[in-house]
DNA sequence: AATGAATGAGCGTTCATTCAT
DNA sequence: GATGAATGAACGCTCATTCAT
């Protein structure tokens, strides 16, 4: 029983990661519509019956992908949150990898975008819809780590009733708002907004002021903190 | 000459209003890709040709539809910005009113989100397009007014190089973000988020505390003062 | 009784004269395919209705406007043929005609066309098929006259049981055959064929010196003779 | 290795001759409107996937058989054109091709004159574009070879300016004309031309003796000559 | 007489999926 | 295991024609 893989095994792990790789590029660019097996399977060269083979149809491929997605978010949420300081400043961190993130991987934002608007869940497998929940658990589990850090050390407090989680949601929402119509709008320069990821981390920090969490944005400049971020933990991500 | 308009006039503004009545119920059930010609024009029961004698395609319908609903939600953001009182807590009146559009039209709120996923620019009338983007202005017009006048009455400041408009990305983000998540999601309350309408309460005043708004969130029940609103501007609605 | 039209029947008249005028543009610019009674009734500004009260099919209007074409060619034909000289000059006199009918009024021509190509007669009544045929008749009778004034001039003689009809139907065919290749190619230059209706002059004399019809075209100039007839006779036609 | 194709491989091929098969046929019965993706379908019993995996869209198989005619009358042509004989008589043999052409493959000329009709250039492929092109370039060529032998020879004299081809323009004009009048007139008869294809030929033989052309159809039986090459190169066509 | 809403068969085309080879 | 021919339902859309008003 050899350690490695056999060649056949190599073979299909990475003709399935080939298949992702187009359909992410697909689905970027002309959408869940544009996404079609035909059309993988030919800019595969390969045949539409192998594709099946890999992926029992086409929704399967989307979830694939979303997981991906997940996973490198995931990732670089995990990493970030291993940034030295104290917690709003690990907060700040978390917030320049999910900038990172949708800037340097737009395709894996895209397919989280889709995700959430076309109705896939019916036809795919319950194991990786599984994989998928578990990704996002893990994923929100690090965000309100950090919080629960921050409350442990004294330097935020809940309302009455309030968990680290719902604090964390805001920040999800607003984040997932922000790019989402980012993305879908071309009027915001018209309606006075000119620097919309700079509106975002502003939103961002002033929720976190306004929940008093320590050191307040007047007295650390998260800005430059989220800069240093992205230069130094995702400079070649 | 009647001022009123002639029977036939009337018939097809009704029947107008059934297929976009329809077409919308569609569309938050199925999404657009659901949305198809033959299956209104079957559920109408009337003949695809009828159909085309009002929207000379699939996007126009679904164009109207969003028409609808953003007027629909401008209609309520300027009922809640006449709310008596001090700019912050016309603001909590706006989030009312944002909420209540969710929750008592919630098949508008799915069209603004297929709008924003769908490509459906390139079929569709400018005239249209425009009124859209129009709407849309005014309804961010209404609530940077507000802004406007906080700013105006000292109430709060902006950081320095920031717009009102800046600030209301960051709510409508917020906003827009939290019931898509809300919307797609069905784990949420495994994650600890066990209302999250709520957290998205909570979300926007302690970004506007965040701003330094007065009177801050400890100072004044928003929550109470939101449900307030929905009470009485918006019971019948 | 007025002799005079009263003035309902009058504006029938002009309705069908602008139904006929705006096919006829139609037909030359997009086909038979692109003639539709929708864009008719829309462009004229009538309803769908009133427009089959005229003419109780599509069919029925392209006859009507392949008889007007017939009609204009029959006149030009009989205007032609009084042109003084002997029988050959008025044969180039009817030659000049029939490019001047091309010319001038290609959509004419464009009718006759697809009169020929498209299957129009089982949809349309007798009695204008039957107008059609007699204009056809007509038309070729006329030439067919000439040529008998030929013969029995003893200027030209024909093979052993041939008629003048079939000199005629020679004639037809050539200059029917070279317009209609005329009209639907661009390479006729790339394939040495520059001045396809000086080509096509050329041949029709060929034709006539081949059967000895004096003057021959080395005895008589019928290229200027040609011009001459299409500036006099129909110079604003 | 097979030198020859694989079952598949000619299975294919017999699908798509018989795809072009029924759409000849239908063509030339029902014209290029009465030909329809669905019709097809239904009369192969197949499904319309299926022809769509063969022909990418309607225009194409038209095309198709636009090429499939022009290619059978190149080669008849060719062979024609090796008839032995002085350059006069090689005209005559080519003549008897274009006859045989038409009574033979009446389909085939059916579609030729569809193409010449119906706007179908916009949605096919460069590559069939060019094709057919080109066999109308040789189809030409082939012609007007034999016109340059005769003059090469001496038998003919062209006038001042005029091209093999303006000469070859002239006989194509006319057999084009003459075929289509024939096909789409059913009076012919009525108006004295009781057998059109002999007065094309009679035509055709004048025009050629209008150019001087040696030995002048008084010399020589170009009818029985036709007669010939019809019954000794087409006998089996 | 004039209207135009309504029809409905038909069109060309796409595409996820199956399955014999 | 890989193939790709075959499927067939579905789609968006058109248009000649009818007929109640």
């Amino acid at each position: 029983m050899p350690r490695t893989l056999t060649r056949k095994q190599r073979e299909r792990q990475e003709r399935e990661a080939r298949i992702l790789e187009l359909g992410r590029t697909m689905l970027s660019e002309v959408g869940y519509l544009g996404l079609s097996m035909d059309r993988i399977a030919a800019e595969m060269e390969y045949s539409k019956g192998t594709i099946y083979q890999h992926f029992c149809n086409k929704e399967e491929i989307i979830l694939a992908l979303a997981n991906e997605a997940l996973e490198k978010r995931l990732q670089m949420f995990e990493q970030a949150a291993t940034w030295p300081g104290r917690p709003r400043e690990r907060m700040a961190a978390i917030g320049a990898a999910a900038e990172e993130f949708v800037e340097h991987y737009p395709q894996h934002f895209a397919v989280e975008q889709i995700v959430r608007s076309a109705s896939i869940w019916e036809k795919t497998s319950s194991q990786r819809q599984e994989f998928m929940h578990s990704c996002e658990s893990r994923c929100l589990h690090i965000v309100s780590g950090v919080v629960r850090d921050g409350l442990a050390q004294g330097d935020l407090k809940l309302p009455a009733g309030r968990t680290p989680e719902d604090l964390v949601f805001g920040l999800w929402s607003l984040n997932f708002g922000a790019y989402t119509i980012l993305t879908s709008s071309d009027s915001l320069g018209d309606n006075g907004i000119s620097d919309p990821v700079l509106a975002l981390r502003q939103s961002q920090h002033r929720m976190l002021d306004g929940y008093g969490w320590q050191p307040l944005s007047q007295e650390l400049d998260y800005m430059a903190l989220m800069d240093q971020v992205k230069n130094e933990v995702f400079r070649d991500a």
